[in-house]
DNA sequence: AAATCGTGGTA
DNA sequence: TTACCAAGATT
């Protein structure tokens, strides 16, 4: 009679509870061993890590990570560096304005909260660089919170399982806050273990380009596959070109600083772009960022730092 | 709310 | 080789 009569094949349209048992068995089998999920990891080391896989592979965050937590075991043994000295420590993760962000982030904590992370959601995402998918990823995963955690992998499995789509639309929607809400399990450990389970799906096998649906667990659910994965019908999704930006002249400017020993005249810094009205620009703005800072005598160097 | 913000691996 | 893509946040 009805769509939820138990004669009917299950899907994750109609009901995408039955995605849980099978996505999260598979995640207890095949989770990778990284080092913000191992026992010993706090919820600073959560939060670093967060911060830097914001945008950024696995791969390269992992050595950074390391040497990281070594050097600043808690938030104020970072806050008490030189804001520069976090810059420099990122090395070549990118988009350094989250070093710096981590590092006032890092601030609040040691003046706002006793020197710990915030357990709050409210007052997470309070602090600097941290943001929806933040906020709800340390709470859960460092806290065992029950929270909607929607990463770029976990809007893609979505997409695919229960909607039925290739590619999430290009920003979040409402309509996704709520499907993730809908499928959060009420169990706070078992939610957050749902959200890193659908994480880790979204990055080992859902991946953009080409699924690993052979092995994937939800294959015979999957919204997308029962529809015989159509291409992707929607707005082309945004691509980002870099050559010749600002951005890639900020990357050279900044190599350049990262590496100095002393800081830098200006004439180092001319060297590493042609264009005198770009490459001042792009220094302008890495000085307002913050990321930057020039001293009375004309030289360059990161913030604070010798 | 669309644009901006790095970098390197991969197909 | 070029284009895509990677645990987003901010303005």
């Amino acid at each position: 009679m009805t769509a939820t009569t138990p004669t009917t094949v299950p899907t994750a349209t109609a009901d995408p509870t039955v995605l849980h048992a099978p996505v999260i068995d598979w995640f207890d089998k095949n989770a990778r061993d990284l080092p913000w999920r191992r026992p010993d990891a706090n919820a600073w080391g959560v939060m670093v890590s967060e911060f830097m896989l914001q945008q950024t592979p696995v791969s390269r965050v992992l050595p950074v990570y390391e040497e990281w937590l070594k050097r600043w075991p808690r938030p104020a043994d970072l806050a008490a560096e030189a804001p520069g000295e976090a810059v420099r420590a990122w090395g070549r993760l990118g988009y350094p304005r989250r070093a710096l962000r981590l590092h006032n982030a890092a601030a609040a904590i040691a003046e706002r909260h006793g020197g710990d992370v915030p357990t709050d959601h409210h007052q997470l995402l309070a602090l600097p660089g941290v943001g929806e998918y933040t906020a709800a990823a340390v709470a859960s995963f460092a806290y065992g919170q029950r929270h909607a955690v929607l990463d770029t992998n976990v809007r893609r499995v979505f997409a695919r399982a229960v909607t039925g789509t290739e590619f999430p639309p290009n920003a979040t929607t409402a309509a996704e806050r709520k499907l993730a809400r809908m499928l959060l399990p009420e169990e706070p450990r078992t939610a957050a273990r749902w959200a890193a389970a659908t994480m880790e799906l979204g990055a080992l096998l859902c991946t953009a380009r080409t699924p690993a649906c052979g092995r994937c667990p939800i294959a015979d659910l999957c919204a997308w596959r029962r529809a015989g994965s159509p291409a992707h019908a929607g707005p082309p999704r945004r691509t980002q070109t870099y050559a010749g930006t600002d951005r890639q002249v900020r990357g050279k400017l900044l190599a350049v600083l990262r590496e100095a020993t002393a800081p830098v005249p200006r004439l180092l810094l001319d060297r590493v772009w042609g264009d005198p009205e770009q490459r001042a620009r792009a220094l302008n703005g890495l000085v307002g960022d913050g990321l930057v800072e020039r001293l009375p005598d004309g030289r360059y160097r990161l913030p604070g730092a010798g």
